[in-house]
RNA sequence: GGGAGCUUAGCUCAGCUGGUUCAGAGCAUCUGCCUUACAAGCAGAGGGUCGGGGGUUCGAACCCCUCAGCUCCCACCA
């Protein structure tokens, strides 16, 4: 006996152990077949699944287990980026741990330690992708820092630097003193925080004047080039020229004049600190101004400072404050708000840093990357990120690609002794080529430098499949051919520019191609008070214990439950529950159609209706689900197999054909409902692939690797719609029975008859014997005139009654009947006033006259019914 | 500071080019049912001036203006 619960856990594990042991997910170039391919955005291979991954791979999952069922080769592509700053934060954090410091190792001790944390944690986010059905094949796992991906990401290197696309250079970066490295400026997020203005005085060399600035860091007036004023700002002319004093570190430092400075800001007067501020730099560069860097790596003040050496930034700042306070030097602090960057990666705070960069120009490679989506040969969807993307892509600034850190791909630039550089792969050809220059070649060394994540994952949808295209004249081996340009990309907005953009420019740069033809952006999952997840909230499920309890299937349907592209999802676990409780449905509706005694008989009337009326049912769903799945509409699309599979088959058309308890079927309509219950599975197989396997086992004796994954995707046919019509006027009808019933406390058990005040007996087609089954009558007939002591409703201009024979209150009926004979009056004085108005009937369309006019003879006819049973009441 | 978007039932959201798919869905709520597929269920029901105000139109959730609130992205005003 089978239990009345699903229990997933067996089923889950049996088949994706099933699927894989037969390579299902395993593809090959097929020229007989078209290619659908998705990579998979590589997740940070120290990561753990999160509910991000959950939704973002689910899509995906969906997206191939369809393609797939389509019959095309369909072909998903795992992986694991490296990850630079973050795995390797992680390291130092665990080395720490241990008691080691990672100042303490060399570069290759502590690499060793990385790659054995990679070996240990590095697969740990695939496997768990395999809990939630995810369809990837797995053969083709790919990870960022392979020997032939890191060679690539190397080759790349070296052909932007041959084309004159990669320079480096001392530029104002945004600094990590957590991290010590400097980060691109989409790795900045900026925040505001509440912070002060801090006004301080500045003493006037050869005289007893103060000059007052406004500043938030305090702690950089050692570092000050200069003062600076606006030319038009008369308030100071008599400055111009003059020197200040800086404040407990006594140097004089020019009074300079610059438009640049806004007059009613502050004091009008800045202090301009060009090592420690991105606009002062720029100022300092103009005015030809000292740089002064007053702080370590780690954010602490150097020598250069003078005072407060070996101090932190923010520590220093308090101090300074408080000195200067002491001595006088400040005149007031304001509360402030202003923005500051933070890292994305160790949420430290940014510090403008002078320091030497590599760099990629973007002005012309991104070129053809904008253009292809802007006019839709990308698609972005939801397609409002056209605009962010465009603006981004109008404004970006060169790439900072070099990152202070270990774990990543080393630059492959070597100096010699005298400083010159050669950008070329190993030592050996770099001896040659300072040789070949008449340099110096002994005692060479490489860049110390790593090259940011984004510079090796934008080469994913091309390196997945063949490294060595990046090399010249490779044209690419049959996979980069056949697959490429890959098909949909689904992933978060966050990372539009960081990673999207850029493999869009890669593409186009080494493939001439598109990467991918559409970007679904997914939102963030969020908690119920749409607060992100986090680990610190700790408001974050754990999505293995929810596949755990729930099954992979719920939890997949449970999170696109509520999920629209581009939206953010309020994760509530009542959506898992949900989709709990659908697997549950579908479980017991195969328990039901399994208990059923076939026998050949001659198949009844409302059987064969309900089949029809079905197989429309089904076809038109199938014609808007194509729609849904063309226009990336997940969520809809599965409601819509939801509500399928709940409503019209279940409550529906199953009630339809249920036999009597203990009586047989007919075997005609057996075999057409198995082959209904298939065809739901298979539409519902992309999202919960699991049960959907299993009772396709169930329902039918299947051969060797007759699976569902590899099913036919169903596909609509011809249907009469007007069957559908007659349906939803049968099921209107029939709650509406049930509805006088629950209204007048009638029990389902007892029968009723039902009068229809018509001679017209095909006014409800063949949906007769459904009517009389589902809402339990003993007797239908028709009739034209009135039936005593009966109650009544009108669907639809036809008036029904059922004789109620003193079962109910009379003196309530008839207050019922006033009430809505009221209403009915309204509604058609309403009616009346429209069509009355000489501009409505000259204006409007001939269709919306008529549906005017029907509605009108509607209530007429309403109206009549209702004086009519007032009457007799 | 610039840009994008949002505001529809208690909650989360659909509503494509203004008029029959126009006020919807799911969840929650209420009522009645342990009816031999399923109480993780069945059968019903209630609930919204479509953020406020104004306008265009015969007709507005939808178009325009305006006000308010929220969200996101981008941006170096100390």
């Amino acid at each position: 006996m089978l239990s009345t619960k699903y229990d997933p856990s067996e089923v889950e594990n049996k088949w994706y152990h099933y699927w894989m042991e037969n390579g299902f997910f395993n593809s090959k170039p097929d020229p007989n077949k078209e290619a659908y391919t998705i990579v998979i955005p590589p997740p940070n291979v120290t990561g753990v699944l999160h509910m991000g991954h959950m939704l973002n791979n689910t899509i995906q999952d969906i997206l191939v287990r369809r393609a797939r069922m389509q019959g095309k080769e369909a072909c998903w592509i795992p992986g694991t980026d490296h990850a630079s700053i973050a795995t390797e934060a992680k390291v130092v954090a665990m080395l720490r741990e241990r008691g080691i410091k990672k100042s303490d190792l060399t570069r290759e001790e502590f690499l060793k330690y990385a790659w054995e944390w990679k070996e240990k944690y590095g697969g740990i986010i695939l496997e768990q992708l395999k809990k939630l059905g995810a369809s990837c094949d797995w053969s083709r796992t790919k990870f960022t820092m392979d020997p032939d991906y890191y060679e690539a990401v190397i080759d790349v290197f070296i052909d932007q630097y041959k084309k004159g696309n990669i320079y480096r250079g001392m530029r104002m970066v945004n600094w990590d003193p957590v991290g010590k490295t400097a980060l691109s400026d989409d790795e900045v997020i900026h925040k505001d925080v509440q912070s002060k203005l801090y006004y301080i005085k500045y003493a006037i060399e050869g005289s007893d004047e103060f000059v007052t600035i406004a500043t938030v860091r305090p702690e950089t007036i050692m570092a000050d080039a200069a003062i600076c004023v606006n030319p038009n700002d008369e308030r100071y002319n008599h400055l111009k020229g003059k020197k200040a004093i800086i404040p407990l570190i006594d140097r004089a430092i020019p009074i300079i004049e610059d438009e640049y400075v806004t007059m009613d800001f502050g004091t009008g007067c800045l202090k301009v600190t060009p090592a420690h501020d991105m606009n002062d730099c720029e100022l300092g560069k103009k005015h030809n101004l000292e740089i002064i860097d007053i702080l370590n790596e780690d954010g602490t003040l150097n020598a250069k400072a003078k005072i407060l050496v070996g101090e932190d930034r923010f520590i220093a700042r308090k101090k300074i404050a408080k000195e200067l306070e002491e001595k006088n030097y400040l005149s007031k602090v304001e509360e402030y708000k202003s923005s500051v960057g933070f890292s994305e990666r160790t949420d430290a705070v940014i510090e403008p840093r002078f320091s030497l960069q590599w760099f990629l120009k973007m002005e012309t490679i991104t070129k053809p990357a904008l253009e292809h989506v802007m006019n839709d040969d990308i698609q972005l969807i939801p397609a409002k990120f056209k605009n962010t993307y465009n603006h981004w892509m109008s404004n970006v600034r060169d790439w900072c690609i070099s990152r202070q850190l270990w774990w990543g791909h080393r630059i492959p630039a070597w100096y010699n002794e005298d400083g010159e550089i050669v950008v070329v792969k190993t030592e050996a050809e770099a001896v040659q080529m300072f040789k070949v220059q008449g340099s110096r070649f002994e005692n060479l060394t490489q860049d110390s430098d790593v090259m940011d994540t984004w510079f090796s994952s934008w080469l994913w949808p091309i390196a997945v499949f063949d490294t060595s295209v990046f090399k010249d004249g490779n044209k690419g081996n049959a996979d980069l051919n056949y697959y490429y340009p890959t098909n949909d990309l689904v992933t978060a907005p966050e990372i539009l520019f960081f990673w999207v953009a850029r493999m869009i420019i890669a593409g186009y740069e080494y493939r001439d191609a598109k990467p991918f033809k559409n970007v679904y952006l997914t939102g963030i999952v969020r908690d119920k008070q749409g607060r992100k997840m986090s680990k610190s909230l700790g408001n974050s499920p754990d999505p293995l214990d929810l596949i755990k309890s729930f099954g992979a299937d719920a939890v997949r349907t449970g999170m696109l439950f509520s999920s629209p592209a581009g939206n953010d999802l309020l994760y509530d676990e009542k959506l898992i529950e949900q989709g709990r409780n659908f697997t549950n449905k579908i479980w017991n509706a195969f328990r039901l159609v399994k208990g059923w005694i076939v026998e050949p008989l001659a198949q009844p009337e409302e059987n064969k209706i309900a089949i029809e009326w079905f197989d429309a049912k089904f076809n038109q769903s199938l014609v808007d689900l194509e729609d849904y799945f063309t226009k990336f509409r997940m969520s809809d699309a599965l409601h819509l197999v939801y509500k399928l599979i709940w409503d019209d088959f279940c409550a529906w058309y199953l009630e339809m054909i249920k036999p009597e308890f203990g009586k047989p079927i007919d075997a005609a309509t057996y075999a057409k409902t198995i082959y209904f219950f298939e065809d739901l599975l298979k539409a519902l197989h992309p999202f919960m692939p699991f049960i959907t396997e299993e009772l396709w086992h169930e329902l039918a004796e299947r051969k060797e690797k007759d699976c569902i994954l590899v099913a036919r995707w169903p596909t609509p046919n011809a249907f009469d719609a007007s069957i559908l019509e007659h349906g939803s006027f049968a099921f209107e009808l029939i709650t509406e029975i049930r509805n006088t019933r629950n209204a007048k406390g009638l029990s389902p058990k007892e029968a009723l008859k039902l009068s229809v005040n018509s001679s017209d007996p095909s006014l409800l087609k063949s949906f007769g014997g459904v009517i009389k089954k589902l809402s339990n009558l003993s007797e239908l007939s028709f009739q034209q005139g009135t039936v005593p002591n009966a109650t009544s409703f009108i669907i639809r201009s036809t008036e029904f009654l059922i004789p109620m024979e003193g079962k109910i209150d009379a003196a309530k009926e008839r207050e019922e009947i006033l009430k809505d004979l009221e209403y009915q009056r309204g509604f058609m004085a309403s009616v009346d006033k429209k069509l009355s108005n000489e501009k409505f009937v000259a204006g409007a369309p001939p269709q919306v006259i008529e549906i005017e006019r029907k509605k009108k003879a509607d209530a007429e006819t309403k109206i009549k019914a209702l004086e009519e049973s007032l009457a007799r009441s």
